[in-house]
DNA sequence: GTGAAAGCGCTAACAG
DNA sequence: CTGTTAGCGCTTTCAC
């Protein structure tokens, strides 16, 4: 093995362990200050357009690249937003993640990834996260211990949740419509003649999971209908499937199912259809929530409570804005509106049905 | 508006612009050189059991959280890697982002997440990951301009192409077994008495598309049958549905569509079925290349190259390890078995077919 | 095993 | 507008 150390060596010799190029470097080349480099690629720092061009050509020649590391570590600023995401084979994540990048990348700042487990409890990796000295954190559906949302205001780290909620009231969260988009669709399931109901729960511990079973719940039963059965799918496929599964083996198999997100909804459909043979809209109805990609597809054809995603993620991403200007700022908690959005996986109802962009949506009366 | 420098504000001013706990204070408050801190907290430094304890209960006192920044600034070591993929609609890419994440969290790495525009030159993008000073870089679906490579290269910036291969002998790069799958795929289709083929092509200037179609549009002609019919897909659902659409209304149609991935197979599936009323497995056969999780869902049972997920990635964070320990490591390139799965989608050949691990995979000859 | 001291590469006052 | 001077919070010799 060639020794690394020999500085000798002939220029076949790998390249490989030399530190990257310094400020000063860059200044000593051009004939001018470290500060001069510095101030060159500062935003907005007084510089003659005489020294600049000095300083880029003496930078390309060397191929500099500022240190953002060094950098951050004396602006107190990482230009980073932690994410925490549970699975991203939930396609609606992948969106959501998406668009937080995206999002987030036309402010300037970066990701940095982190999955959580749903079973396990997120603190050890939030910990680790802290410990990059991220501006922000987001949490894609994920819980947060309130101690660890107190000690994040404490130090000033603006959290927030998204699509979940916390009782805490030191974190700031954005979520969808969860009440009144279970509400309405145990509406629109009521108009369109059904009777016997059934329920795909989602994680049991989340907090969307909670809205949307209590308000589809408490419609049904104010207006005179049984409970909905009700099965656990933890919002996955898998889950979903089994769910499905013991749903229409029943005896008395329910004729509309509402399952606590798309993901859910299209494994449910997926099963009636192949395993069950029954035509999906008509024998039997199934509703999503959140209107992922996969919905629209015709061969699913689902319909479902439309989450809209670039605006829940705009929010997200105006909130640590302001947030990161004004430290100390209170925690706001938004829900985003969302419509119902009908298509074939569930009988509809003779009223209320309107088109808006171009997509047929449902309104209750 | 309050001063937020008026220190002698009532408790209940927000603190919220104090700056984190340094080893400093931590070290103050257990009566120890700052040293001792940085000690307890580093990895194999000697520290007497005694100083410990006294530095870690003081830091639990005050909530420390060692400072990574300024750590990865001496150190020289981020323990990130920059990641960059092209869309997360893409579930494939999806799986495969999940995974690294997960692989390289497993050794201690944390990911910032970028995305590039298939169409767009990703080398901005790649510029503002290299101020990070990430670890090493993998390239999800991406390209690399030579120029770049070179770049890395010489920083000793360990760069993966993760299912791309590039040109430059500067970066390592894993892949799948296009060509061999590919043929693989001609050879099934053939088997199963096929005469009219179709592909449906990736981005075209994608080294996995030119792979694939090479090896498919080979065989075919190897063995006397016609050039197929090309259309171009983008790897994405709505480019493949448009393609469908082209290759169904011709007079001429198709009997067997091969589809560069998954996401595009599904969308052909899905115009075949609704706007067809074909009967896809017998009036029409499909293949895809992936086996994304939704290929496996019955109503689709796409038959599919699969490509396998967790040991590319496993293979990828291997490589970044190695070349982490080793700089000026020569690149590898690897590529990863996969395997032709059997479903419905496709019309089935009288031989070949075999069950591996409960999985029906089909073997040339 | 421990503390003192010297930086990592950069930004941010501060005089000039 | 420019250079000088202090550090940001940590790791790492180096004597003790």
């Amino acid at each position: 093995m060639i020794s690394r150390h020999s500085k000798s060596q002939h220029a076949l010799a790998a390249p490989a362990d030399r530190r990257p190029v310094t400020a000063h470097e860059v200044a000593r080349l051009a004939g001018v200050s470290q500060s001069a480099v510095s101030r060159t690629y500062t935003e907005g720092a007084s510089v003659s357009p005489d020294t600049r061009e000095k300083v880029m050509l003496a930078a390309k020649q060397l191929g500099y690249r500022p240190n953002l590391v060094a950098r951050s570590l004396i602006t107190g600023r990482s230009n980073i937003v932690g994410v925490t995401i549970p699975s991203l084979s939930n396609p609606f994540y992948s969106e959501l993640l998406e668009a937080l990048a995206e999002g987030f990348g036309e402010i300037g700042y970066r990701i940095m990834l982190f999955t959580t487990n749903p079973d396990r409890n997120s603190d050890p990796v939030l910990e680790e996260v802290l410990r990059y000295r991220v501006d922000a954190l987001v949490l894609v559906a994920s819980n947060l211990s309130s101690h660890f949302a107190d000690e994040c205001q404490q130090i000033g780290l603006p959290v927030v949740l998204l699509n979940r909620k916390t009782n805490s009231k030191m974190a700031s969260s954005v979520t969808g419509e969860n009440k009144s988009g279970a509400t309405q669709i145990a509406a629109f399931l009521a108009a369109s003649d059904h009777q016997r109901f059934a329920y795909i729960a989602g994680l049991e511990n989340s907090s969307t999971n909670r809205d949307r079973e209590k308000a589809f719940t408490d419609y049904l039963q104010e207006h005179g209908y049984a409970t909905p059965i009700r099965v656990v799918g933890n919002y996955t496929a898998a889950g979903a499937v089994s769910a499905t599964r013991e749903l229409l083996n029943r005896k008395n198999r329910p004729d509309a199912i509402f399952c606590a997100n798309d993901q859910m909804a299209l494994a449910a459909i997926n099963v009636a259809r192949t395993e069950f043979n029954l035509a999906v809209g008509s024998q039997i109805s199934v509703v999503g929530f959140d209107d992922s990609e996969l919905a629209g597809w015709p061969i699913f054809g689902l319909t479902t409570y439309a989450q809209p995603v670039r605006l829940m993620v705009g929010r997200v991403v105006d909130i640590v804005k302001e947030a990161l200007g004004d430290k100390g700022m209170a925690p706001v908690h938004e829900t985003v509106k969302g419509r119902l959005v009908v298509r074939e996986s569930a009988r509809i109802p003779d009223k209320g049905i309107s088109i808006i962009d171009g997509v047929k949506v449902w309104h209750q009366e």
